[in-house]
DNA sequence: GGGTAGATTGACGCTCCAGTCAACTTAGCG
DNA sequence: CGCTAAGTTGACTGGAGCGTCAATCTACCC
């Protein structure tokens, strides 16, 4: 009956950090439990000791990475003080490169695997709340400072964020049409409009 | 050496399109070709007849989707000439509710499938760019017909089109941020904006 | 009404893999 | 140093499901 309140999270979040890797490089439904024992140099059997099914073991490591997307935002904003400065910063700090881009494959997962399994939504649900509040917040800084002009915060943040998702999406699909530079340009282009 | 040179080129659309109900229905890695036989009336032998392989025929089913979306687009347009009438009844044609919602089901899964399958992502190419130029050409007009503002059309349409894809998504999620109500008002408020 | 090619069947073999379990190891504790 | 409980192992089972194939059916033609 894992998984047991067991001393050893560590172990936990070795596996979870192994599986979030196998998602981001084959997708989550070609992610065997063998290639996650493997991964973390243990038998199969320590995977199932520290959770029920495979399927646990995948939903765990979407959450795992839910986590860690909103700890980057949090570190991303550390630092800034400045509205339109936070406001690129936070952006910047999620530009789909590098890890970040990994973070995003996650991301793309989910949002499929949530569409028909919806147990999973409040995931997105949670993540989407708190970006929306977050750069709804900033946004509000910047009009009472005087330096953003006095659009609709919220409906600015949600245009602002589904852009980013959809743009990364090309991003991630080696569109011609959008690459990070052009991400870059039209996402800021669009704030900027708005805002300056 | 299936797919043969079939006079039955209909059988092939109807695997297809249970394939793609399927799809929409449990998501692409839970469809077995048995469910697929069992929804056509007929045996696991007849889908292996018209196709090489379980993959083959969720490719093929992912190419089907594709070539209705564009189908969708086309008969939207027939019948307005305006522009602004254009480009509302092309996004219009494309709000996720009824069929239409399965629709982006399959765009949602084959994202997250070509993120780790390089070869899908050609699909997502073609239909991204005529998607584009599609939008990119309305605009033109509206600014010739010297309706709409002179903004960059293809940056504006990339915005546009990304801007729905993120907005879909949420939609998809059933997010409470943003129901259809608020994906139309966000989406052509953007557009409103830009152009007029 | 025989011949041929296309279409269909469904049983079967074979591979893969999740989850189980009994045995073993390790670490801490008294 | 035993004792206990947590942690680990890997062989095994049972089921699932893809793809094959020989047999059968159908339609059309000569």
């Amino acid at each position: 009956m894992s998984p047991r309140p067991s001393v050893e999270a560590e172990r936990r979040e070795e596996v979870l950090a192994a599986t979030w890797a196998l998602i981001t490089e084959r997708g989550a439904d070609r992610v065997r439990i063998a290639d996650i024992a493997e991964r973390v140099g243990s038998s199969t059997g320590t995977i199932h000791y520290y959770f029920e099914t495979r399927q646990g073991v995948l939903d765990a490591a979407f959450r795992f990475a839910v986590a860690d997307s909103r700890r980057r935002s949090e570190e991303a904003l550390a630092g800034h003080t400045d509205p339109w400065s936070r406001l690129v910063a936070l952006l910047e700090a999620h530009m789909p490169r590098g890890e970040v881009r990994k973070e995003w494959l996650i991301w793309l997962q989910l949002w499929s695997e949530a569409s028909v399994r919806p147990e999973l939504r409040p995931l997105n649900e949670e993540n989407y709340r708190s970006w929306i509040d977050l750069v709804a917040a900033i946004v509000r800084d910047g009009q009472q400072a005087g330096q953003f002009k006095s659009v609709d915060a919220r409906a600015f943040a949600t245009q602002l964020l589904t852009m980013m998702d959809g743009l990364v999406i090309q991003v991630t699909m080696d569109s011609a049409e959008v690459d990070l530079a052009r991400l870059r340009e039209l996402l800021l282009g669009f704030a900027r409009g708005q805002l300056l």
